[in-house]
DNA sequence: AAATATTAGTTGCATCTACAACTATTTTGT
DNA sequence: ACAAAATAGTTGTAGATGCAACTAATATTT
């Protein structure tokens, strides 16, 4: 293989992930703007697990969206500027902090689920759930790939 | 559907190819930095289109790589300071810059393409040739899907 | 030729990210 | 019990991103 066929295959995986991320967040914060609702997508991954396991810890909010710890504080940070959770210190370990929804986050959640659904959507036009399953299965196995030690 | 199943499955996507995109570029600083480069691997992408084509536009470059004129013009910036690449005005259209690389910029190139190789191939370890197939069409899909105006 | 529109690129602002270094707390090992 | 290690979270720094508003230059329209 010469060096532009390696740099040309490369990039497009690269490229593509990288684009079709800008992209279904930038469509997902559009289209929330258009229902009148002020969220990114990054805010509402975060929402997720919060939503789901009330009190749960930044720490497993993390390993849940698959995001890192830094990113989580900051974004949670933002959420409780916005009033939409709480940051509650755990009574026994006094090292967690217990993230719970405000009313106002569980509203807008609820607000936000259409959004969600007319995002995905488009995203999936056209695509078959098979391939949308063979898309899971390989970005899993690249995430496996790459969580492996540097070795 | 249930809402938390509506929840899961977008989740699932945008998560996994968020995910993707993190792991990916990291593991490529990390190899990168392992052989002594200090390059991430969104410079590296705008460093493709202006090794490819010589006096390339920015415009141009920010098509090649799928990115925003706004990001690019800031990766420019940084490829600047490193002396890696510089702008050149287009002698007739005064609003061109045409984007040349430095000899070092060459050099650094030319280093880099060992890593993109070993990163490459840890990304596709198990994967299959046509699931690599599929994973870009389903990945250009999704993209033609999100390009196409808010309607 | 003058007014208007388009294009290439930059800047300010807000968000998201990784890494390293840090604090505070709890757990483990001896 | 006490020292060492692990854990949860925060902060500083630097890079990347989108959007809107902007400048400067070219192309189009009338």
């Amino acid at each position: 293989m010469t060096d532009k066929e390696a740099l040309q295959i490369h990039i497009n995986i690269g490229m593509l992930v990288g684009s079709v991320n800008r992209a279904m967040t930038k469509r997902f914060v559009q289209n929330a703007h258009k229902m009148g609702l002020d969220i990114s997508l990054d805010q509402w991954m975060v929402l997720g697990p919060i939503w789901r396991f009330e009190g749960v810890s930044q720490k497993d909010i993390a390993e849940f969206c698959m995001k890192d710890k830094t990113s989580v504080t900051r974004i949670i940070n933002t959420l409780e500027k916005k009033n939409l959770v709480v940051r509650v210190p755990d009574q026994i370990d006094h090292r967690i902090n217990r993230i719970v929804l405000t009313h106002q986050g569980k509203q807008l959640f609820q607000n936000v689920l259409p959004v969600i659904e007319k995002t995905r959507e488009e995203v999936r036009k056209g695509i078959s759930d098979e391939e949308i399953e063979t898309l899971k299965k390989v970005l899993t196995k690249i995430t496996q790939n790459l969580e492996k030690d540097n070795g």
